[in-house]
DNA sequence: TTATAACTTGACGTTTACGTAAACGTAATA
DNA sequence: TATTACGTTTACGTAAACGTCAAGTTATAA
């Protein structure tokens, strides 16, 4: 079933290198919840790269950090372009001067917005403990009604 | 231009009253930088309900600041039907028991999303941070090169 | 050998969140 | 009075992010 299983089972030439670990396209669907479409689809938007046996997806180590930035990315809300452009900072290797500069830029742009988010975040979850301190006030003051 | 100003320029009968800001759809979309189209379209779905003169929208300070709280949901990542959950939490008076557990299970739920974006946040900040350590460390090292 | 499970590539369908255009009403201004 | 600005409804268009068949391949189990 898992295509590493199958790795494991063929014999090795040096046994002291650990075999690294890969995966189908099903086992990666099924650990983060995500359907094989959804893969696929990631694919076609060049999120994912996975290699290839014959005609099967491979994935490996490095796929499967990917992935996981993307879905972290979508519960950040940012749309697939979005999470493309900042995954792409992760890896590329800025050879010249405009580059890096390009990116420094961006890297302070994508700053921007996680700060606002984490403002608008604690803002929400500041006003949640009022509505719930409400709430468990009501249940009280009607409890109390119930003692009397 | 403002629909404040008219309100203003009335003759109020109790001047001890301060007059209740109102504002016109177009007065919103500019302070919040969104078309009209956008505000009538949250109204179809049921997050604004201004009320009329005529067919005109008259907008109070009640329906902006559900405007504010639906553009923090999007830029949190929710979708129009949650936002207008949340919301829902925001201006409901629970009267019955039921009710009030129910909202506080909705609140606990929440706030789990809340904290897990807020994870999400954090890790993603402290990753934007190594990037620029490296590009930091690659612009020192070219600069070095320079001085040679 | 047949059936089952897991994979593949299309390709059309669906929902969300608006954009855009048409066709019209109203009110202040030149 | 004509223009301009701002508003209205109705309705079709669209990009994003998949869902959902269809039709075929490959490998293992019965």
């Amino acid at each position: 079933m898992n295509l590493n299983d199958i790795n494991l089972s063929q014999l090795q030439a040096d046994p002291s290198e650990t075999v690294a670990p890969i995966y189908s396209i099903g086992d990666l669907a099924q650990e983060f919840g995500v359907t094989t479409r959804t893969i696929r689809f990631y694919e076609d938007k060049g999120l994912l790269n996975p290699r290839r046996d014959g005609l099967k997806r491979i994935y490996d180590q490095r796929d499967r950090v990917r992935l996981r930035l993307v879905l972290r990315g979508k519960r950040l809300g940012f749309s697939l372009d979005e999470i493309a452009g900042i995954i792409d900072m992760y890896d590329t290797e800025p050879g010249e001067l405009g580059q890096l500069e390009y990116m420094l830029r961006r890297l302070a742009e994508q700053r921007q917005t996680l700060l606002q988010q984490k403002q608008d975040l604690e803002q929400t979850l500041s006003e949640l403990d009022q509505i719930e301190a409400q709430c468990l006030k009501q249940l009280a003051s009607m409890d109390e009604r119930k003692h009397q």
